[in-house]
DNA sequence: TGTACATCAGTGAACGCGCGTTCACTGATGTAC
DNA sequence: TGTACATCAGTGAACGCGCGTTCACTGATGTAC
């Protein structure tokens, strides 16, 4: 009974209106299915029901897509550490171990999220080049924020919260990135893949643990 | 004025001899030029200067290939971190700070052995297999150390010297493996990949003195 | 010591595949007048 | 408000490529007698 008519039309006819984008959603969904070496310019062009080479007007080759994808799965990392910054804490802990436990918490959150998304996790560091500084999306407006800048900001609070020497602020990201893209990577494809998963996520909390009280 | 006739023969004519290891060895080159990504069977073939058939004798298909490079590759980081253990120390060091140096010194090795090799080093963790638990050669006999061998050894030796507390050795590979694969990581395919050489070793030294001291 | 023959380790041609990219083109859109 | 036309965003066919793998085969080797 729907009435097909003020249904929001699918497959525009001849101009799609939204390709770009289109295509890394499509790339998306491979990197997800098979990581990077899954993703194919032929294939997303197929998934978007478009020509091969409609997509040369938007990419200019294979590696922008693969790059635009990046930033794409960088943003939704982005979004997974931010939601864990805003995730209930514990009551009656003083504000050093409120911050501490952000820290924790965020590291967690970035091991989770490559333990639940493995193709698109793998894509970030894939096809050695890494995306610049800054996360933007089109017309310069943020498409999310940065990994990097949010694991900065929990530092920052770390140091107001009189749990981190300001002195050792600087460069305080290094080994935290360091370690929970460590753990990730031996888990997803190193010896810890076998492990089952609560396991997996003891030996987590405590490499956290360790590295955070070492600060 | 060397005498051809006794020179050992090289390109046996019909029956190669060794191909497996020649394969093997062209698949370490090729890793070593395009990382894991380059290695083709068909290509070790051509380099062994044998029809791609013929390595079909020796392996049952691409990933057997891979995963014996694989083998050679860790065997090759588990020398590079023997070496790194038999260095010398500083002397006027308590045998409690020395075993803490000898961790850190491996920790160095590692990374640096990821940055002088990247193709290689990357060849480990490629293609979601981990060779697992031991290295071993033909015959059953080691075709080298294993890197998580090595360094069990370097935390006992912790433990001896009082630098590492007994109740803390169970587990204690996990952070600093994780750490050192991750600083290797972010240097060879992230965020750090465009620092200067002296800026990379400088941010391995400290974050690897900031886990040590946490343990 | 000599020979027959099984087995081992290669050859060479062919398969189907999907990829990235380029070419000359055409249909749809929006803007100047 | 209507129309000409430049530009934009697609099409479809083709290219060359190198890959993994399979087929039926043959030359070399070593062992039993």
């Amino acid at each position: 009974m729907a009435k097909t008519v003020s249904a929001p039309r699918r497959q525009p006819p001849y101009h799609h209106g939204n390709l770009a984008q289109a295509l890394v959603a499509a790339g998306l969904e491979m990197a997800t299915e098979g990581g990077p070496e899954a993703l194919s310019l032929r294939e997303a062009a197929r998934r978007a029901g478009v020509s091969p080479t409609a997509a040369y007007r938007h990419f200019e080759d294979r590696d922008a897509l693969v790059m635009a994808v990046k930033v794409a799965v960088l943003a939704q990392l982005g979004a997974a550490l931010r939601a864990a910054t805003r995730s209930r804490l514990p009551s009656g802990l003083d504000d050093s171990e409120r911050a501490r436990q952000r820290l924790i918490g965020i590291g967690r959150a970035y091991v989770d999220f490559a333990i639940a998304n493995p193709g698109r996790y793998r894509m970030i560091f894939a096809e050695a080049t890494f995306p610049s500084d800054r996360l933007q999306g089109e017309d310069g407006k943020d498409a999310g924020e940065s990994p990097y800048g949010i694991l900065g900001e929990v530092l920052d609070q770390m140091v107001v919260a009189s749990a981190l020497d300001p002195e050792r602020r600087t460069g305080a990201e290094i080994p935290m990135w360091a370690l929970v893209h460590g753990l990730s990577s031996l888990i997803l494809e190193g010896p810890y893949q076998q492990l089952p998963r609560r396991e997996q996520t003891a030996l987590v909390q405590s490499a956290l643990e360790l590295v955070v009280s070492g600060l």
